[in-house]
DNA sequence: TTTTTGATAATTTTGTTTAAAAAGTCAGGA
DNA sequence: TCCTGACTTTTTAAACAAAATTATCAAAAA
């Protein structure tokens, strides 16, 4: 039977998911306590013995959303042949969990200024994870002999994916903020997996 | 003898002169006008008889930057060898000219949201012959049979200098603002010669 | 006629107040 | 322990005033 944590985890998760819907919705700053209790038929005040403020909230989907990212990834990146297929599953798969969840990130958006550090820990931690997963993939593909011996697979990666950040930043034509417009993820993508072509080629000795 | 049209000319490069040594002391906002006419002891009327207001007059010296940066550029570019020595030319040229110039641009990093279109045609062109300069550096090294035959010179290089954009990028940790702080230049700096490297390797047949 | 200026007008920035809305708290009920 | 309605505090925004700065102009100087 359920215990009493148990029924915690369950509730817990339910506010996540309606604070998910509501997030997606309309945004951050647009939604407010009430309307997530409103979507739950419960109080505001319950939120609040749940979750100690609005920005924890926003923070634990965040985190939730993120988890969900990786998990996805790693079992797709398991079923990967060559270290080409690796980096365009990533960009793919990268690339869906930005679109499909466009809207949910206007909060990182608006206030890429002054982004609590726990959001930053999370963009580091997929980052270092996305590291991690694509760094075996070179290293495997390097003991295959399909690419020259690097002494460093991390500093690749993570060479790679600042590159793949600037072709975003780029088709942006330099203008307006850091954040990717919607209009433009589709020629990103496309741009992405071209370069990736040529990168890859650059390691193959 | 000078004739008026000169004399004007003169004067305006005085007031280019010492408006740009302002802007690069104090920055955009907190250099008025007053001070660059006193500065060259001058009234700040007379700022108004040359140039139509504050903007316009930054804007001028920012184009005349462009113009010596990009004639600067073509002359290094004209001596080198190969196209691996054009593209750590270029880095090289870029760098030093966003080191010695970085207080200049703290109106471009603190309006970066909504900058006047003469400014974005300013970056775009210094973007375009920057990508014909090299572009053509790409086309005299595939005759040579350097490297593999490439159908469009322009896109490599606007891929690849989008690539360097995101180096920049990724190197400020994802974090604040889309202008680089000056810690990281040397660091941007480095990662930027390694990624040349890698792709250029992959260029070649 | 062209260049220059002091005085002045117009605009932008900065700071303050105030009211509404939303966040966050708490005593007490189930 | 879980939950709520009523309450307090904080944030947001709009409106306004004061100060600083940009921009103009009639008239003087060259």
């Amino acid at each position: 039977m359920g215990n009493v944590a148990d029924q915690q985890d369950i509730k817990r998760e339910k506010i996540l998911e309606a604070a998910y819907q509501q997030f997606l919705h309309y945004g951050y700053s647009k939604t407010t306590m009430n309307e997530i209790a409103g979507a739950l038929s419960m109080s505001k005040a319950l939120l609040y013995y749940y979750f100690p403020d609005k920005s924890q909230l926003y923070i634990a989907v965040t985190r939730k959303l993120a988890d969900d990212y990786l998990k996805l990834l790693d079992e797709k990146l398991s079923k990967t042949g060559d270290l080409k297929d690796a980096f365009v599953c990533q960009i793919d798969t990268h690339h869906d969990f930005i679109v499909n969840n466009y809207n949910f990130f206007d909060f990182i958006r608006l206030n890429e200024q002054s982004l609590p550090d726990t959001i930053w820990e999370i963009v580091e931690h997929i980052r270092q994870t996305e590291m991690t997963l694509l760094g075996n993939a070179i290293k495997t593909d390097a003991e295959k002999g399909n690419i020259s011996k690097v002494d460093n697979p991390g500093e690749i990666v993570d060479l790679l994916l600042d590159a793949l950040q600037g072709v975003r930043v780029g088709t942006m034509g330099y203008r307006k903020t850091t954040f990717p417009k919607k209009e433009h993820l589709e020629e990103i993508h496309r741009k992405r997996l071209l370069l990736v072509d040529i990168f890859i080629r650059g390691l193959k000795h």
